[in-house]
RNA sequence: GCCCCUGUGGUGGAAUCGGUAGACGCGCUCGACUCAAAAUCGAGUUUCCUCGUGAAGUGCCAGUUCGAGUCUGGCCAGGGGCACCA
């Protein structure tokens, strides 16, 4: 330290050191003290850590190092979400095998997140492919099975016929394989699924529970789930047949103009068998884009089939269409169309000259008016015989009750939430702990595996050389005895969906026997998580997964909780900007210089172009590689930046100025933390209440995660310590300020502990020490200064002690030359008095 | 197409309840220190003008209010989500 900077080169490391021999963030599951369960969603172990990781990871961290000060027992863990594709993927390309890669990249991983200093409970660590997280996996989907959560049936998947393999929607490039290029092909298979319909109510009800959620993400799932209720009803077709319809609105039946079946519908399909103009208009649905924007901007086609069905109150014949726009998979695959009060069936009714009848009107009088779009809205039913007069809910229940006593229709509640495909036909995955017994006599069919025998591990020599899942290959793997009778049966060769590894991870850092998955009473002793920090990205499908797959345990007696993680956090991206070079290829940071205005290319001194600013990736070669910035910077540099600025829930700008003002500021600090002294005499009130008042600012700013507000504090308290004169309550602010840096820079703090002299006399670390007290007295400023208003705009500013009482701050006001001059004698009408705010006089 | 979010200086953003818009950082300008540089420190930095005791200003247009970045209505732009869901 003989050139007076902080060297995190060196410091980094030792306190790293000094924390893992302290252990100072192992969770204790028998501590007194009230617990903080901080999660970050844990990454898939792709090679490396990106700087997106290094942005959520340090608001965990700061939280957790935040919460301990505070007195609380932190657990804080760290594992890795170890199955899933890219490893299989690599094991095509470089020959290596999943196993050997993963763990690799762990290693790397894990040491960088070591560099950064992250106070994590690594006794906790575990990977997803540890077959001792596996095996515990594979006894919870028995528990699931008996509970008869769990059942097999056909389903589609994505075949490569070249690859002879599956292919995850990712996979599939414009309807191609994304390695083959040949054209993907539907195929059938018998697949295992989780019944997270079953729990549709629970899981949207609970929803209104976490009030700790981002609204966007609760909208996000309810509208993921999909409630709706309405009634469901027969039509009588002219043919003979029926066709059942689904309706939300079925008080406008009376507006029913036309009935509409999706082109794979029984109907459809009948028609088609006679009439070969019906079978070319199916095949066209079938063509053409299935993403919403597509569907919503194509042409609403129909197909009149010719039929007609008898409206059950008119018992007038309705046309039977063939629409474009019907589902088969939801509701009933056929609806009635109401042109005056669907916009879509709207549209229909007009491209197809079919009647649009008005039944829902603002009041009677208005049953006539014409009808320019559909109105969806609320309103009174017209033109509807026994409904006219009611509200739109009234009637509702009225005709459902109609429906339902008459016995042609009965009130339904519909779903867009669909069961769980969990089948994955892979290798790198949790095995499926059953046996398919085949003997030639029927045989015991779909048998698990017993308990005693788990778990079913993956076998180590597979490869990957041909396309095909490996498991399905290997020579003697899938052979094996059935459990029940003892012949000769074949095991499941398809494994889970890597979501139920995160479905239930966050229970097993909780708690860890060895015999079983988790143990109910420790985990509900931490459970549920306090704060859990991931990205956006995961609003639907990981997070209701592990919501369902929580209530499903709880269901079957194995845990006591319903909603595992009470807050949520989605973080922002980590953006850059992008380089091009002459001829139009992506460049990397690193090969940019800047020149005044200008970007060079390193190399060769020609112009760069700057693009957008961008999400971080390598296709575009805007990425910052952690461990450069660290060896660079140092790890507090890093998390600095990665706190300021830009409020957590927003995108973060790098910028190589933002992180050397950041470095800068750490020097700063460390300037400051020598300038402590202990032998300092002397007041200062002014620094005083500054110093408490950070105290109390910056505990909010963590406790509501707005670390960017946090790091403003810092920066505003280190300037008023520097401008001030040597005190003792500068020696108590600098401690302070110390203090409150530490979640946010732990090993700059830890040194300048040891450098005051506060880790020899306290006998301890920054990272177990106390938050400091707020002295309530000393967040009272004395003096107040009072904004002047005439007329609404500022015209002078009053310093003045606090409580001056209302008709004397008036005086005072009125008083003042510059409101005289504005006011240039026109008669005060009013004066308006905010107590230690301001004074508007109204002329 | 529908739903949601966001628009504040050159820039990232502050402004907890409707009460002094622009805290704090970055950048830039000027200065100090130095033989010089780095590092550091200090001052300034919304815009406009007639440079004042001035005017305007938080995407645009209205409105409510003594007072609007904040509330209401209508637009515009950018981002995100999605379900033709009957």
């Amino acid at each position: 330290m003989s050139d007076n900077r902080f060297d995190p080169a060196s410091a980094d490391a030792r306190w790293q050191a000094a924390w893992a021999k302290a252990r100072c963030f192992e969770a204790d599951s028998a501590s007194t003290r009230p617990k903080a369960y901080v999660l970050e969603m844990f990454p898939y172990p792709s090679g490396r850590i990106h700087i997106g990781h290094v942005r959520n990871y340090a608001m965990g961290d700061v939280l957790a190092r935040y919460k301990k000060m505070r007195g609380h027992e932190v657990l804080h863990p760290m594992g890795w979400d170890a199955f899933g594709m890219p490893a299989e993927n690599a094991a095509m390309e470089k020959g290596v095998h999943p196993a050997g890669w993963t763990h690799e990249n762990i290693a790397t991983m894990r040491a960088q997140l070591q560099r950064l200093g992250f106070a994590l409970d690594w006794s906790r660590e575990f990977a997803t492919c540890d077959p001792s997280y596996y095996g515990h996996e594979q006894a919870l989907f028995l528990d699931l099975h008996e509970a008869g959560l769990v059942y097999r049936r056909s389903s589609a998947v994505n075949w490569d016929p070249v690859d002879m393999t599956v292919l995850a929607n990712e996979q599939v490039v414009d309807g191609r394989g994304w390695r083959s290029g040949a054209p993907v092909e539907k195929r059938q298979l018998d697949q295992w699924f989780l019944k997270i319909t079953a729990f549709a109510d629970g899981l949207l009800e609970g929803l209104g529970t976490l009030e700790h959620w981002p609204e966007k993400v609760r909208l996000m799932q309810e509208n993921w789930i999909g409630k709706s209720q309405g009634l469901q009803f027969r039509f009588d077709l002219s043919n003979g047949d029926s066709v059942e319809v689904y309706s939300t609105r079925p008080d406008t039946i009376f507006g029913a103009s036309f009935v509409a079946v999706a082109p794979d519908h029984p109907v459809a399909q009948a028609v088609a068998m006679n009439n070969c103009d019906a079978g070319k208009f199916i095949e066209r649905c079938k063509q053409g884009g299935t993403t919403a924007a597509e569907l919503e901007t194509a042409e609403k086609l129909g197909f009149d089939t010719g039929l007609g069905a008898r409206h059950p109150f008119t018992q007038q014949h309705l046309p039977v269409f063939i629409a474009n726009f019907v589902l088969m998979e939801y509701g009933t695959g056929a609806v009635m169309g109401v042109p005056g009060h669907d916009q879509r069936d709207f549209e229909f009714a007009t491209k197809y000259a079919l009647p649009i009848q008005r039944v829902v009107a603002a009041s009677p009088d208005l049953a006539d008016a014409p009808l320019t779009e559909a109105e969806s809205g609320e309103g009174i039913l017209v033109h509807s015989a026994f409904l006219n007069g009611m509200d739109v809910p009234t009637a509702k229940g009225a005709i459902i009750a109609r429906a339902e006593a008459e016995g042609w229709g009965e009130g339904k509640t519909v779903w867009r939430l669909r069961d769980w495909g969990v089948s994955r036909q892979r290798y790198w995955g949790t095995p499926i702990p059953f046996v398919h017994c085949a003997q030639e006599n029927g045989g015991c069919g779909t048998v698990p595996v017993p308990r005693d025998q788990l778990p079913v591990t993956l076998p180590e020599d597979v490869d990957f050389a041909t396309p095909g899942n490996p498991l399905d290959r290997h020579p003697s793997w899938k052979h094996t005895k059935c459990p029940q009778c003892g012949g000769e049966a074949r095991r499941e060769t398809d494994t889970l969906d890597t979501f139920i590894n995160s479905s239930w991870y966050f229970l097993r850092f909780a708690s860890q026997p060895a015999d079983k998955p988790f143990d109910a009473a420790e985990v509900a002793q931490w459970l549920p998580v306090d704060q859990y920090i991931g990205g956006v990205e995961h609003a639907i499908l990981h997070l209701l997964y592990a919501r369902f797959w929580t209530r499903a345990l709880a269901a079957c007696g194995k845990l006591d909780v319903q909603e595992p993680f009470a807050s949520l956090f989605t973080q922002g991206m980590v953006t850059h900007e992008t380089y091009r070079a002459g001829d139009g290829s992506w460049l990397s940071p690193g090969e940019v210089r800047r020149n005044g205005d200008d970007y060079l290319r390193v190399e060769d001194g020609t112009p760069v172009t700057l693009g957008r600013v961008e999400k971080m990736s390598k296709s575009k070669k805007n990425v910052v590689d952690p461990d450069t910035i660290i060896a660079r910077h140092g790890a507090d540099a890093v998390r600095w930046f990665m706190l300021s600025d830009s409020p957590p829930e927003r995108d973060l700008p790098w910028s190589e100025s933002g992180i050397e003002g950041c470095a800068r500021f750490v020097q700063r600090l460390w300037r400051l933390f020598q300038q402590h002294d202990s032998n300092a005499t002397g007041e200062d009130r002014a620094l005083a209440r500054k110093t408490h008042q950070s105290i109390a600012a910056v505990g909010e700013d963590i406790e509501s995660l707005g670390f960017n507000k946090a790091v403003a504090r810092l920066y505003e308290l280190a300037g008023a310590i520097d401008k001030a004169p040597p005190s003792a309550d500068r020696t108590t602010a600098i401690r302070t300020a110390l203090l409150l840096a530490a979640p946010m820079m732990p090993h700059l703090a830890e040194e300048g502990w040891a450098a005051m002299g506060e880790a020899q006399r306290t006998g301890g670390l920054v990272a177990d020490a106390p938050w400091p007290q707020v002295d309530p007295a000393l967040l009272v400023e004395d003096e107040v200064t009072i904004a002047v208003q005439v007329k609404g705009k500022l015209r002078d500013t009053l310093i003045v002690p606090k409580d001056v009482p209302n008709p004397e701050l008036e005086a005072l006001a009125l008083a003042s030359e510059k409101v005289q001059r504005s006011l240039d004698g026109a008669p005060v009408r009013k004066v308006i008095v905010v107590p230690g705010r301001l004074v508007n006089i109204v002329a």
